[in-house]
DNA sequence: GGATGTGAATCCATTCACAGCA
DNA sequence: TGCTGTGAATGGATTCACATCC
């Protein structure tokens, strides 16, 4: 295939169809058309389509996708062949119901680092896990390191944003309410769950 | 302004601009221009104008927005003028932390009731809630709950789900990895955890 | 002068429709 | 025949540029 920038949205769907192969019974048969992924996700399929076709060729015409061969594919694309350790700023409520979250395993990630401002939880213990001062962060770099977790207040999220930065760190999830200026080579995710639940009543019915 | 359809995108951000506007200091200028607003935010200024000129005519040509009018507007569009009460279903490690969560009460949402399957956790009170069965969720109309958020296993995820729609819910924040089958005049917003951190290192530089 | 509100233009993503291959 | 891969068409949302109004 032509050079196609691929787009984000597309990103952001591959870990989607991972999940959704990988729910797949592994016995039958070996492939699976862009229909019946689809229909499991209720996605188009010509979405499906499209979204792998910028990748190269890895279908079959006339049979389909071999399922086993799609999850290894979308894993490399995804850079999620070998787990990627990730560090989980902040442990408060949040962060802990995350460190404990199951659902990164899918996707081989696994927090292996927790940072806390608060002098009375560092030190700490948590799920084999020794809760370290986030003037370690710098640490990162050399264990190898680049992905993080934000779960801190909103008022101290530029000042981690800029630690994390320097140490290296190239995608953040961020769960904070602010804005994270960071430069381009600095993926950031945002996940602002206050915004979302505040869109629901919008939808409501008039009178409810 | 004649009729366009509202864009869900511009939905999603009025949230955004109302908590921008809260952060104002109150007692300076009364006004805020687009432009202002935009910058704090991180948006383009047209794009706040065209946002608000959805609703009609909120500004003033030359003068800009009167904050607290333009608070006070976004809220009754998106209808949190009065507190609207929530009903938390699942009380595992993300249940808690959400109900912990302080990050909801900019928006004058409020959980005020908690369901759960687990017996051994039904009874039980937690942020002065006592935490109710499931079966219990058909009560939600007529204590007048009609938006949901769902943090239990995704396994449930779609019978708790015809249980809400049953009882009057329109509108479910869903932290479950699945897909919601729901009628069309029920909105469903999902906040998918894992699949945004799998989406991090496919933005890592090689190497890293 | 200065900022809004908005049609027009642009950009981006989804969907279609079909050529091409197993 | 059946399904992929893809250029073309569509549909939405963002951005621009400016007429309009305070």
């Amino acid at each position: 295939m032509r050079y196609h920038k691929v787009p984000d949205e597309t990103i952001r769907r591959l870990p989607v169809y991972l999940r959704g192969l990988c729910s797949f019974p592994n016995d039958g048969s070996r492939s699976i058309s862009s229909q019946q992924l689809a229909e499991v996700l209720h996605v188009k399929s010509p979405q499906v389509r499209k979204d792998l076709s910028y990748f190269g060729d890895i279908g079959t015409p006339g049979v389909g996708y071999d399922i086993q061969k799609l999850k290894k594919h979308i894993r490399t694309i995804l850079r999620l062949n070998n787990t990627h350790c990730a560090a989980l700023i902040g442990y408060g409520n949040l962060g802990a119901a995350l460190l404990k979250y199951t659902g990164f395993k899918t996707f081989c990630v696994e927090i292996s680092a927790v940072f806390e401002i608060n002098p009375r939880k560092i030190g700490r213990v948590v799920q084999k896990i020794k809760i370290e001062d986030v003037s370690n962060i710098s640490s990162l770099r050399k264990r190898g390191i680049s992905v993080a977790i934000l779960a801190i207040p909103a008022l101290e999220s530029q000042d981690v944003t800029d630690k994390l930065i320097d140490a290296g760190v190239g995608g953040i999830l961020n769960f904070t309410p602010s804005y994270l200026s960071a430069p381009t080579n600095v993926k950031v995710v945002n996940i602002d769950i206050g915004v979302s639940l505040a869109c629901l009543p919008y939808y409501l019915p008039v009178g409810a």
